[in-house]
RNA sequence: GCGCCCGUAGCUCAAUUGGAUAGAGCAGCGGACUUCUAAUCCGCAGGUUGCUGGUUCGAUUCCAGCCGGGCGUACCA
């Protein structure tokens, strides 16, 4: 049950009451809130002040008016009015306690799964299997698990998809390198190594071609800027008039010159310290067509070529097991794993389909299958001139048959915000072609930037890899598990096995937080130390709160089950205690502002907010030393009820408790 | 050029989608361990929310214009 919504089916008959339209109720139910500040009770109503222009009335009369009609009893004292017609209400504590009693005997700590269960895809991690995973992999994925978690807990029906990239140009790079570049002993010690090795080689030669092609559009570009902002300087000189507008006009043209400069210097210091390197530019002499044959082998495997299959075969389950041990460590599970490769016979029918039904939009232009989306200023290709398809065309493929498959109410793309456009049209796209009552989201989510607030970008070299930085997470935690331990006042008390598990949770869990408790819209930056912080809004923290509490509880030798069968009754005399239980029973209202637009940080917020609350009753309230047999059982009951709320919203989050740390 | 996003404390970020005196963490300073785990707690300090206007009872939030940054923009994903 939601705290929330019980005051809300209160206020609403007054609401109705007054004469408003249904649809002003509505909104105005929607601004009782939780209060931003303790003075102010605990939840506020503001809808009195945009209420006084449709009736005609001062807003604290209005205010007045409600706080005297609606009805709290057994639920919150009188309601008061502030300031120009603020609606203050304070629970009772006799309220609290009995929500608390109801957590305290419910499996779902008192929240009841959602009246009208809905079906939501949520497509997320989709890595790129041809290359190893790298720390931009992770925040789909962290991200993408929560999402799905939650909506699970709340009652909906949930498919995670894991649309992995299995069938793009990368494989025409993998192909193209074991068949050049291969290196049979380390194919046969270690495989994935090898492929990986091989992709980055040939990524870097395509990557070396491309650079070059782009040399002669980069000195024009420089040239035309030089000329344009010469032009204007001597325009300027001869007209002392305009010197102002002139000046800052200058300036912009000035940075456009030094813009086009620094592009064509990076890409000429990339391509002479290839040249410098003897190996590379050797094979970059024996490769010059390199970037067409990547094209020419990717093209063979989709028509079917027998050795290209085969290899594909052979390297799919490879490519597959190393994805897969990272989703091990990282605990994360999917519902369903159909990659690109599994929707490719669908594509040729599929743009035939879409040119008879929609002749107006898909055409071709340039030799291309192009979709011209009303208000947009460049196609949708679904068909390249060469005949092959894009990833537009397969996620048309995945849309059609989720909603066969499933018949969905929504589908969910955690997705970098860099592919909006992409998504903006395929949206529209589906939806002339008939999947209109299907919500399609974009869950978009910031970039993760370099040290240097620049993008991250794989540069050949210093790609922070997802591996290595589960490793870094997983040691620096145990440095600090086995320090701590070691310094505990009765002596250490975890075995080696027990600290190795333990770091696991932590640093994995120092991971995971610091991406969700972010807001998922803004870019990240990148940072050992922040990404692995853990002191302060960490997992840690949070996992450290669990532990304490569990601590409590084993010291006192307490049978939990009939503490929770006990009935006894939960005191919340201190301010301590009563800030701790409103604070637990806020959980559903924390899980509904989760989903309400799929932001995990909300839940982290939340969490934190409770393990702040319970550090603090900690400090202030004994508990297996309370005063009374009746207030330790109460406080007993409060850190069960704490642990319990902890628990559930990690794993919602992904992230495991330990009992001690 | 066009489109989208962003600019909040020294740093990294919140702010319940227009509510009351803009909050946390880190870093800094000062306190609290013979007492249930100090990976903690309590306190102090830190702000013209990029700038200028507008909309209204009320703006970090909405609108316009500037300034600064990022991303995308016809056959990669």
């Amino acid at each position: 049950m939601n705290l929330l919504a019980e005051l809300r089916r209160r206020f609403e008959p007054v609401l109705a009451g007054l004469g408003i339209s249904p649809d002003d109720v509505q909104k105005s139910l929607e601004m009782i809130r939780p209060a931003q500040d303790a003075r102010f009770g605990n939840y506020q109503a503001n809808f009195a002040m945009p209420l006084a222009k449709a009736l005609g009335k001062p807003s604290r009369e209005i205010a007045a008016e409600v706080a005297a009609k609606v009805d709290l009893r057994g639920l919150a004292a009188p309601a008061d009015v502030a300031g120009p017609g603020f609606i203050n209400v304070r629970l009772d504590n006799n309220f609290l306690t009995e929500r608390l009693a109801v957590a305290v005997s419910d499996d779902r700590l008192g929240i009841a799964p959602v009246a009208q269960p809905k079906t939501y895809i949520v497509d997320f991690s989709a890595p790129n299997v041809a290359k190893s995973m790298h720390v931009g992999h992770i925040r789909s994925t962290v991200i993408g698990q929560a999402i799905v978690e939650t909506l699970r807990f709340l009652g909906h029906r949930v498919i995670g998809d894991n649309h992995i990239g299995d069938w793009g140009t990368q494989f025409g790079m993998i192909l193209y390198g074991y068949k050049h570049f291969r290196d049979d002993a380390a194919y046969q010690a270690n495989p994935v190594v090898e492929l990986s090795r091989l992709y980055r080689l040939v990524a870097t030669l395509v990557g070396y071609f491309e650079t070059k092609a782009e040399l002669p559009e980069l000195q024009k570009r420089l040239q035309e800027a030089d000329a344009v902002a010469t032009a204007h300087k001597q325009a300027a000189a001869a007209d002392p008039q305009a010197q102002k507008k002139a000046a800052k006009e200058q300036r912009r043209l000035d940075g456009r010159v030094a813009d086009a400069r620094a592009e064509l210097s990076a890409a000429q210091t990339k391509l002479a310290a290839a040249d410098a390197d003897p190996e590379l530019s050797k094979l970059v002499r024996e490769h010059a067509t390199i970037a067409d044959d990547v094209l020419t082998e990717t093209a063979k495997l989709h028509a079917g070529d027998a050795e290209n299959r085969r290899l594909w075969q052979e390297f799919m389950p490879l490519c597959l097991a190393e994805v897969d041990r990272i989703y091990r460590r990282l605990g994360v599970t999917f519902d369903e794993t159909l990659g690109e490769s599994f929707y490719h016979e669908q594509l040729g029918p599929l743009v035939a389909e879409l040119r008879s039904q929609l002749p107006e939009v898909v055409r071709e232009s340039g030799g291309a299958v192009c979709v011209f989306l009303p208000g947009q200023a460049t196609p949708m290709i679904v068909q390249k001139k060469d005949g092959a398809y894009l990833y537009a065309t397969t996620d048309l493929a995945t849309i059609r048959y989720r909603m066969e498959r499933w018949r969905p109410d929504a589908m969910l793309y955690v997705v970098d915000h860099r592919q909006s456009l992409h998504f903006e049209q395929l949206f529209a796209m589906a939806r002339l072609w008939g999947y209109r009552d299907v919500d399609l989201r974009h869950i978009s989510f910031g970039t993760v930037l370099g040290d240097d607030g620049r993008p991250f970008k794989t540069r050949s070299g210093d790609t922070v890899g997802l591996e290595g930085l589960l490793d870094e997470a997983v040691s620096r935690a145990a440095a600090i598990v086995s320090e701590n331990d070691d310094k505990k006042p009765a002596g250490p008390e975890l075995s080696a096995d027990e600290r190795a598990r333990i770091a696991d949770a932590v640093g994995i869990a120092s991971l995971k937080y610091a991406d969700l408790s972010q807001n998922r819209t803004s870019d990240y930056v990148f940072s050992y130390d922040k990404m692995l912080a853990m002191t302060g809004n960490t997992g840690t923290y949070l996992q450290y709160a669990y532990a304490r509490v569990h601590g409590v509880v084993a010291k006192g030798r307490v049978d939990v089950a009939a503490l929770r069968a006990s009935g006894a009754a939960i005191r919340l005399d201190a301010d301590a205690e009563r800030a701790l239980g409103l604070e637990l029973l806020r959980f559903g209202d924390a899980l509904d502002d989760t989903v309400a637009d799929f932001r995990p940080n909300q839940l982290t917020s939340y969490l934190f907010e409770l393990a702040n609350r319970y550090s603090t009753f900690y400090e202030q309230c004994p508990v297996l030393k309370a005063e009374t047999e009746a207030l330790r059982t109460s406080r007993l009951l409060l850190c069960d009820l704490t642990a319990r709320t902890l628990e559930r919203g990690l794993s919602l989050l992904g992230i495991e408790v330990v009992e001690k740390m």
